[in-house]
DNA sequence: AGCACA
């Protein structure tokens, strides 16, 4: 039997990401280097190619946000990314442009030493829901899962500080929402209320590590 | 200005 040949719509090209409309401005710089050509071989829209790869584990759109061509200090220079202001002395991703251990749909990112594949969040409305979070990161590739915690202030009559912790496939996914999302504003026109401010998680926990540690 | 889950 003759099975279904994949069409040629990875090949062809014809087909164009047409659903970035719906991504907030916060995405627009990542899914304008999405459009990108030059990557565009290594990211393949998979939107229509189901048997390609299973890139999109974790969510409804995948390859949209990928953590691998877009370095996270290069696309965005400006206020204090702490990975780029960190000035660790290197030139990030300067020294090598194409590493011999890229692999399609996963390029080397350079990446700070704590990176880990959760990411610790603050700044959080107190109202704001477990899906209200999912939503702002499941658009990044690699995202797993997002966990809140709510904890008390500790001002008497504070309201509740709710953070968060978002698990994603590797560090470079990781390190690509922090930057992309690092200074977040959730309620634009509420003031500058609840600003998210995004750092590696301390302990990564077996939840986000890949198996129990030790290796060897 | 705060880091939980196993």
């Amino acid at each position: 039997m003759l099975n279904y040949l994949p069409r040629d719509d990875d090949r062809g090209g014809s087909r164009l990401i047409k659903d970035t409309k719906t991504i907030g401005s916060a995405y627009d710089r990542y899914l304008q280097s999405s459009q990108n050509p030059s990557f565009s071989s290594g990211e393949p829209s998979n939107f229509g190619s189901g048997a390609r790869l299973e890139r999109g584990v974790g969510g409804g759109m995948p390859g949209l946000l990928s953590a691998g061509e877009t370095s996270i200090l290069g696309g965005r220079g400006p206020v204090g990314t702490d990975l780029a202001s960190n000035g660790r002395g290197l030139g990030f991703g300067s020294q090598l442009p194409i590493d011999p251990m890229v692999r399609p749909g996963r390029e080397v990112l350079p990446l700070p030493p704590d990176a880990s594949n959760t990411l610790f969040v603050e700044g959080l409305s107190p109202d704001c829901t477990r899906r209200e979070v999912a939503h702002i990161f499941r658009p990044f590739l690699g995202f797993k899962e997002v966990r809140l915690v709510t904890k008390e202030s500790k001002h008497r009559g504070g309201d509740p500080l709710v953070l968060c912790f978002v698990d994603f496939q590797n560090p470079a996914c990781a390190a690509t929402a922090l930057s992309a999302l690092q200074g977040y504003n959730m309620d634009e026109h509420e003031s500058d209320s609840h600003i998210l401010r995004l750092q590696f998680a301390r302990y990564p926990g077996p939840r986000s590590g890949h198996g129990p540690r030790g290796k060897r």
